[in-house]
DNA sequence: TTTATACTATTGTATATACAATAAATATGA
DNA sequence: TCATATTTATTGTATATACAATAGTATAAA
C-alpha cells in the first residue's frame, strides 16, 4: 500500500509536479521551471529535488536516464494518486472559482 | 511595510484565513472547522493558533473578545493583502481549471 | 586526456503547516 | 465561591516547502 499524500496544505508542490508529469514526462530543471511559471520564478534545486527524492521514495515516481539528463515520468501507483488528490484537492475551491476564473484563467468563450 | 505573504506553496493555509474572514468574522474554532471542512476533517488547535498569531503579528488581522470567544476580523491590512493574494493565487490554476470545475465545483448553468 | 559545461543533487538553514496532548482563561451554574 | 464546561492557546514533535551555496556527474569540446 503506497502511503498517501494527505495535500492538507502541505503537499501542493507534490501534487503539481504529479500533475505536470501527467501530461509530460520531464527533468529536473525543467518541471522547476514549468512549476515555477506557475508563480513567476523558477524553483531552486533544494525545492525540487528533495520533493522528486520523495515521490521516488514513496513509488509515485521514476525516472530514464537520456543523455546527460534523467527524465521523471508517473508509474502507475502516482497516476492512482493524482486521481484521488484531484478529488481532495478540488474541495478547497468552494468559494473560490469567481476569484480564479475573474483574474488569470480565461473562462470558456 | 507589512511583511508579505510569500504564497509559494507555504502561505496557503495563511491565504485561506484571510479567505474566510473577508466575507465573516470568526473565532478561532468556527474557523478552523470551515477551513476544516474544505478539506474534509477541522483544523487542530496546534494548526490554527499559530496561524492566526502569526497573521495577527503581520497586523493583517485583529481580534474582539465576545463573551469567552475572541472573534478574529480582517483588517483593512489584511484586506490589501488579501488582494494581492488573490492574484498571486489564482497563477497556480493554469490547467488545472478543468479538473476544478469537473470534479466539485458546480459549473454555471 | 583534460577541460569546460550542463545538469543533477546535497547541505545547511529557515519557516509553515500538521497533530496530539496539555495548559490556561473565562463564563456559567451549583 | 467553587466546580464545570467551553473555548483559547501552548508545547513538543514531525514533515514539507523554500533558498543560497556547494558538490557531484556525465557528456562534449579541445
Amino acid at each position: 500500500m503506497v502511503k498517501k499524500l494527505t495535500l492538507e496544505f502541505k503537499g501542493f508542490l507534490s501534487f503539481l509536479i504529479l500533475h505536470e508529469l501527467k501530461s509530460k514526462a520531464l527533468c529536473g530543471e525543467d518541471l522547476a521551471k514549468k512549476i515555477g511559471k506557475r508563480r513567476g520564478s523558477t524553483l531552486t534545486p533544494g525545492t525540487i529535488y528533495p520533493a522528486l527524492k520523495e515521490l521516488r521514495k514513496r513509488k509515485l515516481v521514476r525516472y530514464r536516464r537520456f543523455g546527460r539528463k534523467k527524465i521523471y515520468s508517473l508509474r502507475d501507483e502516482g497516476k492512482d494518486e493524482l486521481e484521488r488528490l484531484y478529488n481532495q484537492f478540488s474541495r478547497y475551491f468552494w468559494g473560490l472559482k469567481r476569484i480564479i476564473s475573474k483574474k488569470r484563467l480565461v473562462t470558456n468563450k
